[in-house]
DNA sequence: CTGTTAGCGCGTTCAA
DNA sequence: TTGAACGCGCTAACAG
């Protein structure tokens, strides 16, 4: 560990009042000037542009904001930044949003619906232009959201939202695939499906269970397994879930699973005790594996369409930012199954 | 897609004039009940405070700023979220900062100057009270990070640093750890190691490859190749890079990669052709493998401290913002290599 | 074309 | 214990 003197160079923050007394001019002069607007002498406001340009002026949003005009800053929260699905969907939404003139603030909610009122108070502090949410797995109150459109920002959940409150959603055919890629486990001739997925209390897990019990139910088969996550999914939960499974006198030929991570932890499991894939045991899970190539056999997935959901969120925060659109448009973006050769 | 009319609650945002007015105290009172100012009586006290909660009064953080009173909100510049390396630090740098109080605004350079460049004004414009930056690729000026300071902003850099910037840093020993990674295949025999980084520009990319350099000389090695990938590390130039390598007449033994998804893209090469690992060729990877009891086999990695590289950036950056530290204090965090089957 | 004035919401001085 | 007044930096309305 090295240490050495910092030599702080910092002056006093320049304000269009500083260049107006310079250059004696009124400071709304140069606050035109800046602007570009039209009814300010050429000479001047190359004036005044040349000595904010050598001076490193830079406006102060703080008070822009505070006269209410302008606000560039959208917050997003996010269970958790790093599970590659929010991951991916943080890095396009901060682009688009950067891109556009935007920043973006993420604020990750530990999954905790405490930790996600306290940033929504947070956001209505600082009087962010609009928020994007995908709510905690805790989350069944909605009080916290109410207040935010009390205090008129515009508000869009994603993949996760909270039903009861009217705003914009972005959502994924949950049920659709889920039928789909259960009824594809049917067909190849798995009989005993096991679903492992997250609380009920979230639309996501609930519209997935619903699919695979109606699918199950539909081709009357005795098996039907619903094995409900409580804790972060996590390799290590996947692992005990499976030897759970496994060692029961009940065992699955077939695993639909909710998360990467818990694939992962069947997958590990499943090759320790030599367990076959697909022969012994058919698995399909949610969410793209990097490397499916890699895994042996090839995982076959149901990829949810990042690019489009980052894109259709944002599309509906700037429409109410910008045109005021107090619509509650419900937009379904689809998820793919992928078929490769673990069932 | 589903459309309904959406119910605008909004009323006024409510101030502490508004309060004052309707509770007949002057609205100073009012801030100073607000903040449990002793100073006033403990009966309008207590109306104020049921007042406030009642009609769910927040403060305009935007006011408080502008008066330079506070401000809580740190600055966070990635090359890219989702990373895993970055993704991971971006988590816990958020849950750390939250947890004392800060709210961090997460920015993705996307490797590039230019990017880097227009959010540092932003930084400043929005008056963060600090800065936590890895730097782009790109990135061979230091100008826009002197602006940073000129505006007594804190700063703080981790790991890929802008070495000629006096800022606290918080770095990963690359060279040492290099070093011993490229021992440990000489010393299974290995001969003929290619290294396969990033540019040099970069003080991550250049230790490293410095390590690897010197320890090739020192055991009097024929054979030194060091591959600059100037792309984006990904899956598809992994495979380019490794088809390269294989199909050159100047094949190597080994490969020591930066970056996980190269490994992915050699990974797959590898297995496509039916290269034996670590029999036919050793492999080191930079980064931690979710999963690398799946792969087969069980890749050997230097781990990088996530944790304490994000601890210990905040800290530096909390001591600067509270106690106006101004030393130069540069931390090394020690990377570990893990032995596992993969050389 | 430019200057004057006012006010966004807040906290802090000074005065009562 | 409370009130009055000021100013943070900026933009917009109005006046000249």
């Amino acid at each position: 560990m090295h240490t050495f003197v910092f030599y702080d160079t910092m002056t006093k923050r320049i304000t269009i009042k500083d260049i107006a007394s310079e250059l004696n001019v009124h400071h709304s002069t140069v606050s035109r000037a800046l602007h570009n607007d039209p009814r300010v002498n050429e000479k001047t406001r190359d004036i005044v542009l040349a000595y904010a340009r050598e001076h490193e002026y830079q406006k102060n949003m703080n008070a822009v904001q505070l006269r209410g005009t302008a606000n560039n800053a959208i917050a997003l929260i996010v269970p958790n930044i790093n599970h590659s699905f929010f991951a991916d969907i943080v890095s396009q939404l901060t682009d688009i949003a950067f891109q556009k003139g935007y920043v973006i603030s993420v604020f990750q909610s530990n999954e905790k619906y405490e930790q996600e009122k306290e940033i929504i108070n947070t956001i209505i502090q600082h009087n962010f232009a609009g928020a994007i949410v995908s709510i905690a797995k805790d989350t069944q109150k909605s009080d916290h959201f109410r207040l935010l459109k009390k205090f008129g920002i515009p508000l869009v959940f994603f993949d996760r939202v909270c039903e009861d409150v009217m705003a914009p959603k972005v959502i994924v055919n949950n049920y659709d695939i889920t039928v789909l890629a259960t009824e594809c486990l049917i067909k190849k001739g798995y009989s005993r499906i096991a679903h492992i997925t997250g609380t009920n209390i979230i639309n996501v897990f609930r519209n997935r269970d619903q699919g695979y019990q109606d699918t199950i139910n539909k081709f009357n088969i005795d098996y039907k397994n619903s094995i409900e996550i409580k804790e972060d999914f996590s390799i290590e939960i996947g692992k005990e879930v499976f030897n759970k499974l496994w060692n029961s006198t009940e065992k699955p030929d077939a695993i639909l699973s909710s998360s990467v991570n818990l694939t992962l932890g069947i997958l590990i499991q499943a090759k320790l005790l030599e367990v076959k894939i697909p022969e012994q045991l058919g698995l399909i899970t949610f969410g793209s594996m990097l490397s499916s190539e890699i895994y042996q056999p090839q995982m076959t997935t149901i990829e949810q369409q990042e690019t489009e959901i980052a894109q259709a969120t944002f599309e509906l925060l700037e429409d109410m930012i910008v045109n005021k659109n107090n619509q509650v448009i419900i937009k379904e973006i689809k998820a793919q199954l992928i078929l490769r050769e673990s069932c």
